[in-house]
RNA sequence: CAAGUAGAUCGCCUUAUCGCUGUUUCGAUUUAUCGAGACGGAGGAAAGUCCGGACACCAUAGUGCAAUCAUAGUGGCUAACAGCCAUCCAUCGCGAGGUGAGGAAAAGUGCAACAGAAAGUAUGUACAGGUCAUGCUGUAGUGAAACCAGGUAAACUCUAUGUGGUGCAAUGUCAUGUAAACUAGUGUUUGAGCGUACACGCGCGAUGCUAGAGGGUAGGCAGCUAAAGUUUGCUAGUAAUAGUAAACGUAGAUAAAUGAUAAGGAUGCUGACAUGAUUUAUCAUUGUCAGUAUACAGGAUCCGGCUUAUAGAUUUACUUACUUA
């Protein structure tokens, strides 16, 4: 699996989204948190993923855009890892829920974590 | 030099690797995707959404300014404005300059510290005058003002001028699927249509089937960026600004693109060392090393303003009373 993160590996559809938050499950590892939903898509994508930061914790524009990129950043990287012996088609929504800024480094090493997880319990099933 | 006043400009840079987004060229095909290349990709406030427009739709016979809101010396600029420029007046400052909610008090209603008997449907004291008699008249005393006016409109009010509403989630357009209703055709045992790959055959089969129009959900496209445009020169004007010539062609995302990592550099500040000057413990230049800092903040239809946030750097013009040398 390549680093991209091309347009249609993005999660856009509001359909999808409300679904995803009424009959996902989620795991987390503070301070992220991620929503995921087994589904079935018609174009050619095995994952579609979107990130979300809360408006209330982070008034301004720019640290709401800013965690937003560090997320798809770590997503990016991180994905090729642990994503190689999933078979089934996955909706994923990562949140961020902590109140104070962060960086890189703590972000990549969370999402790690919350990766690993994420690819345990859905291998166990 | 120092302390100030009023403006103007900038507001981190480079390279590598991995990514995002738009345009375009070439190649491949599974004809709407993939691959490769080239070029473009946040701000001075993009912010607050406070004014003014453009544009769009809705409403509207016409008028109007009742009500409401806004504005308020004078003159000018502008598409327009509550903005900008010039200027008068008031006021603050030594000054450069700052600030002004600067229309009207003889239309009316209200309000007014201290002093004073009393600030108005009031009339006290002393003295003097006058009367048949009486605050009837004058003076003194308080106060800015004593019955006659004045102040106050960041009190009501009056005057003049202006104001239809909603906003790009506007609006237009394409449209998979699907429910009910509508129109036309066709059909109910002489059977439409459906299934069985096709024909035959067999099975299923009835307010059904087909078509149209309609509606407009998910989503796509247009609107969507060439604009009251930017820069420079010249001309007119005290200026805001206008005219003219040349050059430039400047983001278009939509769960919302500018990022991550690494290395190096720049600038300021602090400290140390070296160097320079002398008043020999201070000043100051240059260099090296170390540490530290680099703000406020992210487009969402587009412009002109206003307001607010902002580390730090550069620069222009001007002022300086007291104090110190």
């Amino acid at each position: 699996m390549s680093l991209s993160y091309p347009k249609k590996e993005k999660l856009k559809s509001q359909k999808l989204i409300e679904q995803l938050f009424s009959e996902g499950k989620s795991v987390s590892a503070y301070p992220l948190r991620m929503v995921y939903l087994k589904s079935e898509f018609d174009e050619d994508t095995q994952f579609k993923t979107g990130v979300s930061v809360s408006k209330r914790n982070f008034k301004k524009a720019v640290d709401r855009n800013r965690i937003k990129r560090l997320l798809r950043e770590g997503y990016r990287l991180n994905k090729g890892a642990y994503f190689n012996n999933i078979s089934s088609c996955y909706t994923l929504m990562i949140l961020y829920i902590g109140k104070d800024g962060t960086d890189f480094d703590s972000v990549n090493k969370k999402m790690k974590q919350l990766l690993e997880t994420f690819s345990k319990k859905v291998s166990q099933q």
